[in-house]
DNA sequence: GACCGCTCCATTGCATGCAGGCTTCGCGTT
DNA sequence: AACGCGAAGCCTGCATGCAATGGAGCGGTC
C-alpha cells in the first residue's frame, strides 16, 4: 500500500496543506484538527502535526487555546503592512549593500540581471515575457540580498515572505491585467536600475529610499485588486483575505 | 518515575533547552542530537523534537543537512543587524501610530509610562531603580505596538526579538556599568518623550526617525561591550556570539 | 600501499497504542 | 421547564517500537 512513498511524509503533508489553504479548501477561520488532516491526506499524525506547526510559524495557522489549529485570516491592512515591512527590509539591504561600497566586479551579477530585465521590459515580444520577468525579478531581489550579505536581513525577509502575498512577485499578475501595465513595469524597472546605481556609488540613504518606494508598487496593485475583485484571483494567498462581511473584531 | 510530570513536557523541554543554550551548556556550533537531549532531560523524543524545531524557528538552532541540529552562532554584525531591524520595525510602528492620529485618550497609557520613566530616570533613588526601569521600558515598547495596532508589525517584531540580544532591554545592563550611564539613560528617555509627542502631533516621519535612532543606543552599547569583554556577560545570549578565534567562514 | 566496496552502527523519520483533559450531551432534580 | 451535575466520547499530548538512510570503519583486492 505504501511502498511507493520514499519521500518525506512531512514535506508531503506541508505541501498539500499549504495548497489546501491557498486554494481555499480550508476556509479562513475554519478549525482544523489533526485527525481531519490525517483522514484527508492518509498520512499519520506525527508528520501531520509537524507540518501543522510549521504552517503556524509560516503564519498560515494559529493555535487555538483548547488545542488544535485555526486557519489564519488577514485584513487588507495586514497585507499592506506586510508589503511595507518587506519594503523596509529590502531598503535596509540596499543601504547595507551601498555602505559596503562593492566594486564593479561584485555588482556584475545584479547588473546582468538588470540588463536582462531591460531587454524583457523593452522587448517587443509581447508574448511569453511574463515568465522570464517574474524569474528575473525574483533573481534581482535575491541578488540584492546577496550584496547585503546579512543573515539577519535574510532571515527576517524569509519570514515575512512566507506569507505569499508579501513576496516581490505577488502582485505582478495584477498589473498585467491593467492597461497601464507597460508603463508601471518600466517604472519599476527604472527603480531596479537606480537602486543598483545608488549602491555602486555608495549612496546608502538613496538606495534605501528607492527600495522602499519600489515596494510601494505592490501596495498600489493591492489597492487596485481590492477595488476590482476579479483581479484578486491573480494574487497568491488571496483566499486568506478576511471577508468584509465578517462582523468579526475590527479592533481588539 | 513519571507520575510527577503533569505539566506539558514540550514546554519543559523548550525552556530547559533554551536555558542550556543561553548559559552555554551547549556551545555555539555544537551538534545536538535528539538522543542526547532525551538522555539529558529525561523527556521522550516526541516533545523534544517539537521543542527543537521551535528553537530552530526562534533562531537558536539550525538543521544539519545530514539530519539533527546545530547550535547557531552569531557574528557581531548579526547582532548589529538584528538591532537595526528592530529599530526599523519600531520606527514603522511609530509612523503607523502617528498616521492614525490618536487622540489624547488613546495616548493616555503610554503617556503615563513615559511619566513613570521620567520619575525613575530623574529620581534620586540610585538603588533599586533598575528593575522598574527595565519593566517600564518594556511596557513602553509594548504600548507603542498597541498604538500601531498592526498584527504584521507585531509578528515581525516578535520574530526578531526571539533572539535575546535583539530585545529592547538586552543592552541596558551594559550601560549601567559605564560612567556616562545616567546621561545616556536620560537621552534615551528624552527620545521616548519625543516619540510620543511626534505621534500625538501626527508627525509620522519624525516619529519613525526618532524610534530608529532610539535603537541605535543599543548598537552603541553593543560596541562598548565588544570592546570590554567583561561587559558582554551582562548581555543575554552573549554566549551565542561567534568566537573570533574561529577561522570559520567569514564570508560564504 | 592505496583505493574501492561492503557491512554494520548510529540516528532520524514514521506509525500507532495509550492516557488525560475538555467539552458536550443527557438525565435527574428542583 | 430549566438548571446543574455526571458521564462519555473525541481530541490532543506522550511514549515507544520499527524501518530506512547515511556515514564510518574495516577488509579485501588491485
Amino acid at each position: 500500500m505504501k511502498p511507493a512513498r520514499r519521500s518525506r511524509q512531512q514535506i508531503q503533508a506541508l505541501l498539500k496543506l499549504r495548497e489546501f489553504i491557498l486554494t481555499g479548501v480550508f476556509e479562513p477561520g475554519e478549525r482544523v484538527s489533526e485527525l481531519a488532516v490525517v483522514d484527508k491526506l492518509g498520512i499519520s499524525r506525527t508528520p501531520v502535526r509537524l507540518a501543522l506547526t510549521m504552517l503556524e510559524h509560516e503564519g498560515y495557522l494559529e493555535t487555538l487555546p483548547g488545542g488544535g489549529f485555526r486557519v489564519q485570516d488577514f485584513s487588507p491592512e495586514d497585507v499592506q503592512d506586510a508589503i511595507d515591512i518587506r519594503g523596509m527590509l529590502e531598503g535596509m539591504a540596499a543601504r547595507v549593500a551601498a555602505e559596503r561600497r562593492p566594486d564593479t566586479e561584485a555588482l556584475a551579477t545584479i547588473s546582468e540581471t538588470v540588463e536582462a530585465l531591460d531587454r524583457v521590459v523593452r522587448g517587443d515580444t509581447p508574448a511569453g515575457w511574463l515568465e522570464p520577468y517574474i524569474e528575473l525579478n525574483e533573481a534581482f531581489h535575491n541578488q540584492l540580498l546577496d550584496l547585503a550579505d546579512s543573515s539577519m536581513i535574510r532571515r527576517s525577509l524569509a519570514h515575512i515572505e512566507s506569507l505569499p502575498f508579501a513576496s516581490p512577485n505577488a502582485f505582478v499578475l495584477v498589473g498585467v491585467e491593467v492597461g497601464e501595465q507597460a508603463e508601471i513595469l518600466r517604472y519599476g524597472q527604472m527603480q531596479h536600475r537606480l537602486i543598483v546605481e545608488a549602491i555602486a556609488q555608495g549612496e546608502g540613504a538613496r538606495a534605501e529610499a528607492l527600495a522602499r518606494e519600489h515596494a510601494r508598487l505592490a501596495r498600489r496593485n493591492l489597492r487596485l485588486a481590492l477595488r476590482r475583485g476579479d483581479l484578486l484571483k491573480q494574487v497568491p494567498g488571496a483566499s486568506l483575505l478576511r471577508h468584509d462581511t465578517d462582523t468579526a473584531k475590527r479592533k481588539a
